[in-house]
DNA sequence: GTGAAAGCGCTAACAG
DNA sequence: CTGTTAGCGCTTTCAC
């Protein structure tokens, strides 16, 4: 030992890794690194994986399935601990068949797999209140006084748009208001084209988009058009990505924990793989409304007929 | 042959690895994932190593030179087949000794390093002409007729700030304006902070930013104190991260190849391991000024003695 | 309890 | 040029 110690010997990782059949390496997989969302997260889960040794692979897929199977091939092959998926899955026939394939075969070699969005694949998760957290900016907006109130959705496919959506049409429907969803990939420019066409119609007084990026790109078309915001109309956001405090309006949103979802999704694997974690089971990350100037009260003339009913409930509160 | 292709044989990379003493996985070292400029780096470095079977590890010291290090060490260990440090390096005694110790490890296991900033330690490199984008950048507004025109720039212990830097002051004495530098970390509130001191004395009819991220803070603070963005002050940033066309005024700025530096980094690498390159040169990025909205000619009142020698410079060129 | 030995799956070196 | 073998450095098993 004092030899050993005076060399400062080190094992070796891959002969360990050889014999053990496990590396010290876990893996996540993004749909975009460069989205603030998912760089976050990434962040969150490096650090907690470096905090206990381990290193961590980063794949973007740049939202195309196939490359993200690729990846996940890789991965297999190469025999990381452990995989965390940190966007959703596909509903898709083929890619649902390949990745279960994949699944199957990392839990063979001993490997874990955490998912940080709703997939249906059941695996083990950590995810975000999405539900909750729709039915909280969609309220603020109803108790604001606005009752046409549109919203823009991701990809039918993400499952992660779908609870949002739900919890949308809920608190619309539970207010008397009928839901108008509208979607669009959860890009900037997919904001800006959401925007252009919910204006081509009657347009709403709020719109409640299902993440930052996506509101982002309503917001600069709103400014391109020369709309005001919040005066005319309001615009709510989903994830609480970094830099926000920045941009005028500010935007109000619904904060979504992300670097705290990377390191729970680290600390998942290392339970499931040290065996004290047998579920499949889904632990839920609270989520917080943060207002701020991208929303108020409609204008007045916006719903004349509406306005009276509206400020009462207000009142009353 | 067939065997083997109809049992689907896969070589175990562990086994490989233990015996050519080297992994498939390459390391890029960032200040921060998700800062704009290194998620796009590293998204153009993921892309190229997976599109030569290499996985890619993601270090994110967050700013902070220890956490650097100590993922340095875990490479190193690891034995990864070479790393890239894409931004710059401390010129600090200690983190020098220790680095360049651990890049002769690296290099003695028969691993490589390519760095994409310059730095102090000789390693090969690929990096962006900062000197020459920052001579555009001022150029640019020296042409409009600027000549108050005060830089941000980073800290000094980073060599991407001093070259920028040395750009500007180029560019400024050439016309016979005095340079004016203030520095701030490489952040959005790093921008707000030096804005807010720019403007306690005698403002400048112009600001360059070292980097598109503190623009965002110059921007922002800007906003906030109701001085109009190009009217007022003209602002220039650095980097020509994505998004920028989204925000409003949209923001002039050098663009940076940043994903083009990500896979040319990885590039090299794989050079540099197959032996085919044993130069330690640095290879230069051109970078192109992309004049947008947040730059115009400076208000007449702004600085009236000196207006007639600008006009006159204008008309000259 | 300590210590020796087998072998993880590959590659490189060497013999035929 | 093809076929065989030693050994990379660890962990786990098994004998003492």
């Amino acid at each position: 030992m004092a030899a050993a110690n005076h060399l400062s010997y080190r094992p070796n990782p891959m002969a360990r890794a050889l014999r053990t059949r496990r590396v010290p390496t876990v893996a996540i997989v993004v749909h975009d690194v460069a989205d603030p969302y998912f760089a976050e997260i990434v962040r969150g889960a490096t650090a907690a994986a470096s905090a206990r040794g381990y290193l961590t692979v980063v794949c973007s897929s740049d939202r195309d399935p196939m490359t993200e199977l690729r990846y996940v091939e890789m991965l297999c092959e190469s025999r990381v601990s452990g995989v965390i998926f940190a966007g959703g899955g596909l509903d898709e026939p083929h890619y649902r068949r390949r990745m279960t394939g994949y699944a199957r075969s990392i839990e063979h070699y001993g490997g874990a797999i955490v998912a940080l969005a709703p997939r249906s694949e059941s695996w083990p998760a950590e995810v975000a209140d999405n539900r909750h957290g729709a039915r909280l900016a969609t309220g603020h907006l109803l108790g604001l006084g606005h009752r046409r109130i549109a919203m823009i959705s991701g990809p039918t496919t993400l499952r992660t748009a779908h609870e949002r959506e739900a919890g949308y049409s809920e608190a619309m429907t539970g207010a008397g208001c009928d839901p108008f969803v509208i979607r669009a990939d959860l890009t900037i420019v997919g904001g800006t084209t959401a925007m252009a066409q919910l204006l081509h119609g009657e347009a709403p007084t709020a719109v409640f988009a299902a993440s930052d990026t996506m509101a982002l790109g309503v917001l600069s078309e709103l400014m391109r058009k020369g709309i005001d915001v919040p005066g005319a109309i309001s615009v709510v956001g989903f994830d609480d990505i970094p830099g926000l405090e920045f941009i005028h309006p500010r935007l109000t949103t619904v904060r979504v924990p992300m670097a705290e979802l990377g390191a729970a999704g680290v600390e998942r694997l290392m339970l499931l793989l040290d065996g004290e974690d047998r579920s499949s089971q889904t632990v839920v990350h609270q989520v917080e409304l943060m207002v701020r100037e991208s929303t108020a009260p409609p204008r007045v003339s916006a719903s004349p007929a509406r306005r009276p009913a509206a400020s009462a409930r207000i009142r009353r509160s």
